[in-house]
DNA sequence: GTTATTGCAAACCATTTGCAAGTGT
DNA sequence: ACACTTGCAAATGGTTTGCAATAAC
């Protein structure tokens, strides 16, 4: 086993946190530590309300307002556990970008559902496509639209995008 | 030749924007023509401020609120005319969808500048996985972010994102 | 004539920011 | 001590909307 990889099983996202603010001379406060642990409580897409309202739901007392979790979420996101995947409708959605795999997303027009695939030659032939017009790739987003596999049944009642009956 | 292709040609724009008010009992009003007609007096992609701006400078007094630019950029969308590329600084970027082949981008981050590609090998390798999963897709979009090459050259000065000086 | 559309200004709404008080190092 | 951070409330900025006047059909 390489160095880097047990590394990667040791290093946490908190250990990862804090070392990229201890190179930026910021510092690790109350607020950011209970962000992170909410934020890697659990491995769903999250959008910045869906946060809030976790937080604030809270009855041990870990709150920490609206701004200070956009600061963070800001700051988790250069840091490079968090990356923005998509902005379904006009807010950002968030999802873990640290010890999991590169992946893609499909997006249901039916349900809003987001489900994660991975594709190595689509990854390869991106690089490929890049090198020969000399650009320089750093990253890819790939959203696939259409209609999953459980809305195009219409045996039972699927979750609707509005849903406001 | 098919019927389809022989129509492909002879469909205008504007004669497909036409087609799509009607039936949805809308009007083509002189501030819809003006803007269809900015629109797709040229190819390059372009943010709802820049359209703007083009009709305002218009010295043939035909001019459009802001309000109407945005509306009708909507219908455009809704008639197949137009799509919604990108969103690079909280703006959304259009570029044409009707009469233009199938692409995708790559992103610069130094000077902002997009790059269309066409792959048909990413587009069916999409297409294999997306019916693997039981998902009916109907359309993808792909963005490369990186550098492009101009800007990866250091011999002279490039645009910058924020040239502020 | 009826119904849709325009332009204006105000409203919207996710996100950002200035500032004074508070906290990590 | 010092610099950074927080919470609040106000500002920002692209986009949307209510409404009275106007135009398409």
């Amino acid at each position: 086993m390489s160095d880097i990889a047990a590394l990667d099983k040791t290093v946490s996202p908190s250990d990862k946190f804090r070392e990229f603010l201890s190179t930026k001379r910021k510092k690790f406060t109350r607020e950011r530590e209970i962000i992170l642990e909410e934020v890697f409580s659990d491995h769903e897409h999250f959008d910045t309300d869906q946060l809030v309202l976790r937080l604030s739901g809270r009855n041990d007392g870990k709150q920490v307002s609206r701004a200070t979790v956009y600061r963070t979420l800001g700051a988790m996101e250069q840091a490079g556990l968090l990356r923005k995947v998509a902005r379904p409708n006009g807010r950002e959605v968030w999802e873990h970008d640290y010890g999991y795999p590169q992946h893609d997303h499909m997006v249901c027009d039916k349900c809003g559902e987001l489900f994660e695939f991975h594709n190595e030659e689509i990854s390869s032939l991106i690089e490929k496509i890049a090198s020969a017009q000399g650009f320089l790739k750093t990253s890819h987003r790939l959203e696939v639209y259409g209609t999953c596999d459980p809305c195009r049944r219409p045996k039972k009642r699927r979750n609707r995008k509005l849903d406001l009956i």
